[in-house]
DNA sequence: AATGAATGAGAATTCATTCAT
DNA sequence: GATGAATGAATTCTCATTCAT
């Protein structure tokens, strides 16, 4: 019983992730087996319940990655600023077409699914969710104080609805091989201008 | 029982699917076994299976009359008018708030991942999107040329941001009991109002 | 409820039996379900039920019937002649290869399968192939003691090497579509000849 | 129970092979359930399913075994001598009536019948069948060559007679608890002196 | 730590049979 | 007499999970 690094074991926890995401990204969380996810990284059925209780904590992990992610690409120096927060999400819509992202893509829609029956799943979706929610509305509602966005949005409304934009966007491109993922994006960036006069 | 009228069919048919449409929003598609959609219309497994193919064919049908629902909702009488469409979509958004809704709005999630695996529901989700998106971008496009709607946005594109917008507020009313229904469709009015000056 | 004639309810039950039949012979009888006979006859599941008290039943009268024509078949005029026997004999075997009976050997082994396990089909079976063995039993014990067969093969035991002759062409026939029925038939008289010097 | 020697991997599938074997002779196959062989081997359900791929693998197999297991019977050092093919012939139908081989000629007929439906079965069945029936066939013309066996049959369709002669026993074995095996062989046997006059 | 054989509870689906009309 | 809708027990096959080695 050799003793391993706590190194190795975090990376064994990622190498099962990343092989469990493509299973759920190619056939859909019920679709995947347990021996497939093994056969897809090379490991033992058993080996994958000593990193993880069951399917639906893989699930869970998938998801906490997942935001951690996103938090990273919207992070900005000064968020306070309309402008730099209008552009990291802008760019974070644009990083839904590139190819590496096809995988994750899928599997919002499986962890979305999920959600609605896992508690556990649910708390680590909402919880990725509603941060940068709360981030852009309370960003929303000083802009309006400051008058550079039209006080006609309700704040928390507004963020709601680029919230949508960003999950809608996921949701047609999961589906829709052709989207034109440029003129969506333009067509936002219109909006935000058209809000900011 | 032999040779009993149409109308009976029609009737077995909607009931069973009003049946199966209970439990998939309660426990999901994968988790709802046959025995329980014959339990909850108090038919036997076997009689589902004279009326539908299989659980695919069920979601397939739950899909194709949500998507008839929502065209009768998003009709208007003149819908070259971008007014009365606008109010149509705006009441459209509203009503998935309706307590009613709340199942429908969790079977949307399903059929939205089960598209994703099974190519004969990613057809018949694709097509009840499809359609109503290429109308509104129609009506933006003739809108622009009449200088209704301002020349930034490009239609399709701004198309696409509708129809997130509105799969987004499911999602997040599917997730959030909470979910304040009436900033959402304010703040999206807003947005409509900005765009057409 | 009108009374029918006696000769419509045979015939109904010949024609059951005949679609029955040609399910069978194409399908098995354990492939072959009560709807299929029904569609291959166009009548109601309910109907074969009025006719044929199970599936069983049916392949025992199939196999009845079966008997009753090859019984025909080897009748002869005069039953105590050897050559006339033989003659029969080997245009039965011969009728074996007429197109229109491959349906029929393939139900032989349908039936033979099936008589393993239920008792009423094993008993038609039985019957079917034990009386013609015996009356060629007493046919061969008077030419041996006539001196025109050989004394060494004991009756019974020959008797039942014709049987098996003609099962075993059965089989093949079913198996092998490009038997040489007539080298068969040929190797079999050459057989009988040398048994009568 | 990882990884265990190769050894117990193929006892294992002799074990279940062995089970399903007494199972349909007993019920025949299309009566024995996955649930009877797992019952009877004292393994699971499951376990059945990593050895064999559906209930046709399995009677594929013991057609296979059984095969081998007649060609062994008949193996002769010198398989050009008529008169050692024939004592391996003769003890082979001899064998038909021990004890222990009841099973085996309940098998027979089971795996007959399905061959009839499965394609892959049919294959293992005919391959059985031709390989002895051609070195039959060769035989019987090297000896006609020869001037030991009368020139009258043909040689292949004599070699199948030989054939029919042993699945018409297995046949009447199955069938008939009081068979007298010994008339048959001495029946046989007159008629090989016969022909080799 | 790692393996992978083994388990066994389910789940989808089928189909012989019944019986109200 | 005839129909065919309805039943529901039975059956095949799967797969998450365990645990002896």
């Amino acid at each position: 019983m050799p003793k391993v690094s706590e190194e190795h074991l975090r990376a064994r926890r990622e190498e099962i992730l990343d092989g469990a995401a493509r299973c759920f990204a190619r056939a859909g969380f019920h679709r995947t087996t347990v021996q497939d996810i093994a056969a897809e990284t090379g490991l033992s059925p058993g080996l994958v319940y000593r990193y993880f209780a069951d399917k639906d904590d893989m699930v869970a992990a998938i998801a906490t990655r997942w935001h951690e992610h996103n938090e990273r690409r919207l992070h900005v120096d000064d968020p306070g600023t309309l402008d730099a927060m209008a552009g990291s999400y802008l760019a974070l819509l644009r990083s839904i077409a590139e190819p590496g992202e096809r995988e994750r893509v899928r599997l919002s829609l499986q962890v979305w699914a999920e959600a609605l029956r896992a508690p556990r799943i649910h708390a680590v979706a909402r919880e990725g969710v509603d941060t940068p929610r709360e981030v852009i509305t309370e960003l929303l509602r000083a802009a309006q104080a400051r008058g550079e966005v039209s006080p006609a949005p309700p704040p928390d409304g507004l963020a709601r609805v680029f919230v949508a934009i960003y999950q809608g966007l996921e949701l047609q491109t999961a589906w829709d091989e052709g989207l034109d993922n440029e003129a969506y994006v333009r067509a936002v960036e219109a909006l935000i201008v058209s809000l900011t006069r």
